[in-house]
DNA sequence: CACTCGTGGCC
DNA sequence: TGGCCAAGAGT
């Protein structure tokens, strides 16, 4: 089975700025374990579309694991700023710095010393060990998941049933090819075997997938139903001083956003204190930032003031009009941004 | 195991 | 348009 996907990947590999086509690792070419590795982090639950631009920006300008461990926290937080999930990224700075501390600059290249790397998990460690190793170890993302529930016609729901499917995946993966294989198979699950009507009459293992020939393929894999998100509120505010100057806040490395650059103001819940970071005439905006994060829905109060010169209210910074860039905001802080700028 | 942790595209 | 989904990890 493992030859047939493989057949097809030869033909329908997807070109990507991180990826050794077949042809070229055929050729004797081999990837470079800082790239595979800085795509595969980016690429966790994150679409290919997303992150091209984002792996591009990071290569050229940290072009080895050394330049990355070198480079100052803020710099990887804003550069990270808008791909989501920023635990990633200062896990990726940290994982830098080990690499190029305690291994002389060289990724480990065997699944359990990987694992062992911050922010490197089961699916990334087998990621970059098969892709960029040639070792033969299970990668198991989405993907392979609803690869393999379909191919066997597994009923039960996830994550209940991922030891199941992990095992499934592992009798296919071949010894030969292996970083090959685990492309294709990840490559078929967004291509073909896709979540929504997957493309059975085109799919290269349409003659042993039991969903297909039992009808089930489209509404597998079950899973087991989601917690409805909560709405929660929120202030921020945003001041700015006469000469441009805004006032910021670096978020704590722990929780939500951490790390990010972002608006002074309250906690997020059902009914939030306003918390002005300083005493003015603040002036609420007439429209409200609208954003959803994983686990719940947030309605955003923003409010504008001047900021007074000489002040910097405690455990806040300033930045002057041309250190400040709005790209190097999470999203959701440069959806507040964007509101005071259209106003 | 269950929960936290972003964002944009899709239908 | 609101829920679902994406090459998951950490706690």
């Amino acid at each position: 089975m493992s030859d047939a996907l493989l057949a097809w990947y030869d033909v329908h590999a997807r070109d990507m700025p991180w990826r050794v086509s077949p042809a070229d690792r055929a050729a004797g070419i081999c990837p470079d374990p800082y790239r595979i590795w800085m795509s595969e982090v980016m690429l966790q639950q994150t679409t290919v579309a997303a992150v091209r631009d984002y792996f591009h920006r990071f290569t050229a300008r940290w072009p080895t694991v050394r330049d990355l461990a070198d480079a100052p926290d803020e710099q990887v937080m804003g550069e990270w700023a808008g791909l989501g999930y920023y635990a990633r990224a200062r896990n990726l700075l940290k994982c830098a710095r080990v690499v190029a501390n305690d291994y002389d600059g060289q990724f480990p290249d065997t699944y359990d010393a990987l694992l062992t790397l911050p922010g490197v998990g089961p699916y990334t460690a087998a990621a970059i060990a098969s892709i960029a190793f040639d070792r033969p170890e299970t990668v198991l993302d989405g993907n392979v998941e609803r690869v393999m529930a379909r191919l066997f016609d597994i009923h039960d729901p996830l994550p209940a049933s991922k030891a199941q499917l992990k095992a499934r995946a592992a009798e296919l993966t071949p010894q030969l090819r292996p970083g090959d294989y685990a492309q294709a198979v990840m490559d078929l699950g967004a291509t073909i075997c896709t979540p929504k009507s997957p493309a059975c009459g085109i799919c290269p293992l349409r003659d042993p997938c039991v969903a297909r020939q039992a009808g089930t393929a489209p509404e597998l894999p079950k899973k087991t139903p989601k917690k409805p998100k909560p709405t929660r509120y929120g202030h921020v505010y945003l001041a700015q001083r006469a000469d441009g100057a805004w006032l910021l806040e670096r978020r704590p490395d722990k929780g939500l956003l951490g790390g990010m650059l972002g608006w002074p103001g309250s906690d997020w819940n059902d009914a939030p204190q306003p918390s002005p970071p300083f005493m003015a005439e603040w002036q609420a905006l007439s429209s409200e930032v609208r954003h959803t994060f994983t686990h719940f829905h947030l309605i955003l109060t923003v409010h504008s003031a001047e900021l007074p010169d000489h002040m910097t209210p405690n455990a806040l910074q300033i930045l002057d009009k041309h250190d400040f860039r709005p790209s190097d905001l999470p999203t959701v802080m440069r959806k507040a941004y964007d509101l005071w700028r259209g106003q």
